[in-house]
DNA sequence: TAATCGCCATAGATACAGTCTATATCTCCT
DNA sequence: AGGAGATATAGACTGTATCTATGGCGATTA
């Protein structure tokens, strides 16, 4: 006779109470429901579990046994069960997210801020890399979301846009004749350019606008992270093509200031990425529901 | 919703085959079954446990915690099955005699030889103790079974009438001259009688014998043990009143030699104990078949 | 000694849920 | 494009876990 595992709960409580019917009320069961599951756990095994006595139920040699191995299998179902519900309400888990440096920390690091003080329990791993890197992660399960710059076409993923960005070009006191003026394209080329390293998405883009109207933009300078784009900026090495939520600093105490140009650049959109069709974590659920 | 545990077999399987058909296979049941138990365990969580691929399932973050705790449970589990198996088919357990040495010496001793190399995984215990005591170590559950002489009564008590034994007088050497003799019981009161000590069975029989036949029957010496009633006999310090069986040796040897009585004496029966209305381990089952 | 109370066991009815079969959908691979 | 193999879904069925009602037994109390 096969034995239901639903039965060891039942012997679990009728042994620790030492009563059928303390063990069907701890279960909300009746008495002879609580009867009926030992006596199949009895046959089960062809041995008896428990002495009847007019007080009670007590463990049989057998039984006492069975209880041994009953009890730590019980104590770790209902562990896990307690942590389940800690990963259910954030008390517990972790949220793996995957991005580019400037992007969590001028965007995701304040979501993130608020997260950790919400969920204290919940450990945070960020993964920095490129779109393409983020992706991949993704896709490998190593992180549970990204963030990237928008647009992304991928049939796997998932792509919750979310802020707006809107890059442009900025300079710092070395040309502050420019500040206020509003500049065409073939005038800004004459300029020392500054942008940020050939695999970029906003490198792309800017790329592209030129040579839709017929230019083509060649840097002075390269470089590998915004905060560099930034520095050089200010010390007059050029202008640099940056996101102006990421300068909104430089900008507001004036060591920076926005070259305009007489055609307008396209905004660029970050974006949440998950994996389409696969389910989320409690704690990415919460994140993304956080951040929209 | 509550969680059945029942599903957790089949999460644990599922799991550790990474796929809902294979875990199917290995539990005898169809692949929607284990689909659904998946699906309520789940829902039971509120929390995804699986990514379903196209070839197969794999653990999510919250199913992956999940199954730590489950594996051990589930090992647990098997292990108990395994060891109830075990318990049953005697290649594990305890067998607990309560008796006195004399009966363990020359009655238990060679059943308990042959239980042993038949079942050399059962563990034996033997708790020597005078009848009352074994009969509360019986109540107490402390043994499974006692070894005592008949009569008992007692409605709590199972007993199995086993062998007979004969007890009768004996003399050694120094009394030769009543050799092939038969006695009087008032004749035999004239020689120095060796018993064994007030509180036993026998002596309380062959007191009560005696005084059916308006006699008295005063011990010179008294003794604790079997083997002593024996010895004394020998050395010629008087008449003995023991078992027959257990002198068979001395008798066959010629060092001790019965002294027959013109009444007969009345036979006593070991009988085994048992609690009545208790279930019995498989061990003292199999103990007690084994006697039979 | 009778009565009562608190156990567990048993019997029989019922309803739910775990299973099954059949089918759909999706992905991957040829 | 089509087939193989995976999971999901729908709907019917059956088995069994559960309930109510009752009985028996032993201990405790009056």
């Amino acid at each position: 006779m096969a034995i239901n595992y639903e039965w060891y709960k039942v012997f679990y409580w009728a042994a620790k109470t030492g009563s059928l019917s303390q063990a069907a009320k701890a279960l909300y069961l009746t008495q002879p429901s609580v009867s009926h599951a030992i006596k199949q756990l009895e046959e089960g095994f062809g041995v008896a579990l428990f002495y009847r006595t007019s007080k009670g139920v007590e463990l049989t040699q057998e039984g006492a046994v069975l209880y041994e191995y009953i009890e730590q299998s019980q104590i770790l179902l209902s562990l896990a069960e307690e942590k389940m519900a800690a990963l259910k309400n954030l008390d517990s888990g972790e949220l793996r997210i995957g991005g580019s440096d400037s992007l969590f920390k001028h965007y995701v690091l304040p979501y993130l801020e608020q997260f950790h003080e919400r969920h204290p329990g919940v450990k945070l791993h960020l993964n920095h890399g490129t779109t393409p890197e983020v992706i991949t992660f993704l896709k490998e399960g190593r992180i549970d979301l990204g963030v990237v710059r928008m647009p992304i076409v991928d049939q796997q993923l998932q792509v919750t846009e979310s802020f707006q960005l809107q890059d442009c070009f900025v300079a710092g006191a070395r040309y502050a004749e420019l500040k206020g003026g509003v500049m065409s394209l073939d005038k800004l080329l004459q300029y020392p350019i500054i942008l940020f390293s050939r695999n970029s998405r906003a490198r792309m883009t800017i790329t592209e606008l030129f040579q839709g109207y017929g230019y083509s933009i060649k840097p002075e300078i390269e470089v590998g992270s915004v905060d560099l784009l930034i520095e050089f900026a200010r010390r007059g090495l050029g202008i640099s093509y940056v996101t102006r939520e990421f300068v909104s600093k430089e900008l507001e105490e004036g060591s920076l200031f926005e070259v305009r140009l007489d055609v307008s650049l396209p905004p660029s959109r970050v974006g949440i990425l998950t994996m389409r069709n696969m389910p989320l974590s409690s704690a990415a659920r919460a994140f993304i529901q956080l951040v929209r």
